[in-house]
DNA sequence: AAAAAACGGTGACAAAAGTCACCGTTATGT
DNA sequence: ACATAACGGTGACTTTTGTCACCGTTTTTT
């Protein structure tokens, strides 16, 4: 119980007092592994989720491809979730971890009270919604304006930063499942980025180089 | 006056007289001629635009291509604007009037203000946002999983439904613009549609058939 | 240890999309 | 009314991306 306080109140450092005990007690802490969902694309929500720690990804499906939408980091919102905590909506996108995450799952009903009740709560949520939006916008540009190649890059960049390492432990497919290619094409790509020595291809693994 | 008033009922039928009166005075209502920008990427906002009649397209460029993101309705607010209200940012889109516009601005501290003040006013962004994100996502999803012919097909029948007509007064340029694509492309296309019924080619506008 | 599964590499090909060049037609401006 | 600009059509070509088939290697499972 203690460090979830600590890590609220490292996420939101302005956060009220009164408003932090009521976010503890009536919130849900989960724990979730690697690799779970968090929400799936098709179902109902009734809550909300703030991450505490760890890293969850958001991704939409659509005709059988899916493929990453941004990250979400601890002190946001899976904010989208909220997109339906007003109306009966299946969500359209889906939220899985990336690392053990902590999230503390808000009830739709005290999340409502609480916009009425603290204006930094309303602050909080707005902040994430245009959080989101951006970067959604700004995947949404990249997918528009980028040929592949640069999206790998930028894609394996951003993931290095994300993780604070360059070594990429992921496979080809996973790869190319974020950005909604193919196998081949990402093999294809890393083989050509390293005879431009952006990266190194070892056993299981990718190595960036040049990191800037 | 008097019609401003009625429009913003008709807007927001469950908005509170206070917070009604307090918009009316606050705000500055313009008549915005087609074509013209609203917002302009790369510039600096101090007001939020909410749509009392008219139309909205919002757009984004990116290595100078420009694109379509979606369109705002009137009862909407240009909510990215919104996006920029609390940190000066510069905007990341544009909004462009698609016919005569009203717009009401209004300026960014009364809308900090009325955030606390009006609960109504919060419900009116937060599904404001909701929408935005939704549409952009729904943008996303099209882009990255459907080849232009179909993004072609839905643009057009998502015209054909926003104007009430399926005769679509564009050139094949601007219709290139909207979807990031080249003219040649879309007039290509056109072609191939008209071959299978689905739309006739006039002198300078497209009749869209079989809507559904 | 053997079998099965996942992984990455690659050539050949197909499909999709973008580009270039050029043309005749239609509108617009002066 | 004539010049100019915008429009749409189209063939030829290039680039980009996706798909298929097949292979050897590595990892995991049994």
């Amino acid at each position: 119980m203690l460090s979830e306080k600590i890590e609220l109140s490292q996420c939101f450092p302005f956060i009220e007092k009164d408003l932090k005990d009521e976010l503890l007690s009536f919130g849900e802490l989960k724990s979730i592994p690697e690799g779970k969902y968090v929400v799936k694309q098709g179902s109902y929500l009734n809550f909300l989720p703030i991450i505490l720690d760890g890293l969850i990804k958001m991704y939409a499906e659509e005709e059988e491809v899916e493929f990453l939408l941004y990250y979400i980091h601890p002190g946001q919102c899976c904010i989208l979730s909220f997109n339906h905590l007003f109306s009966p909506e299946a969500v359209r996108f889906s939220a899985v971890t990336e690392k053990e995450t902590k999230v503390l799952c808000l009830p739709i009903e005290k999340v409502k009270e609480w916009f009425v009740k603290y204006p930094s709560f309303t602050q909080i949520i707005l902040k994430d919604f245009q959080r989101n939006y951006e970067d959604l916008l700004n995947t949404t540009k990249q997918v528009v304006c980028y040929k592949i190649e640069d999206r790998l890059v930028n894609y394996l960049t951003e993931k290095a930063k994300l993780q604070n390492c360059n070594m990429i432990q992921m496979s080809h497919k996973e790869i190319a499942l974020d950005l909604g290619t193919s196998r081949e094409v990402v093999s294809r790509l890393t083989k050509k980025l390293q005879s431009t020595n952006l990266l190194v291809q070892h056993k299981r693994h990718i190595e960036l180089k040049n990191l800037n």
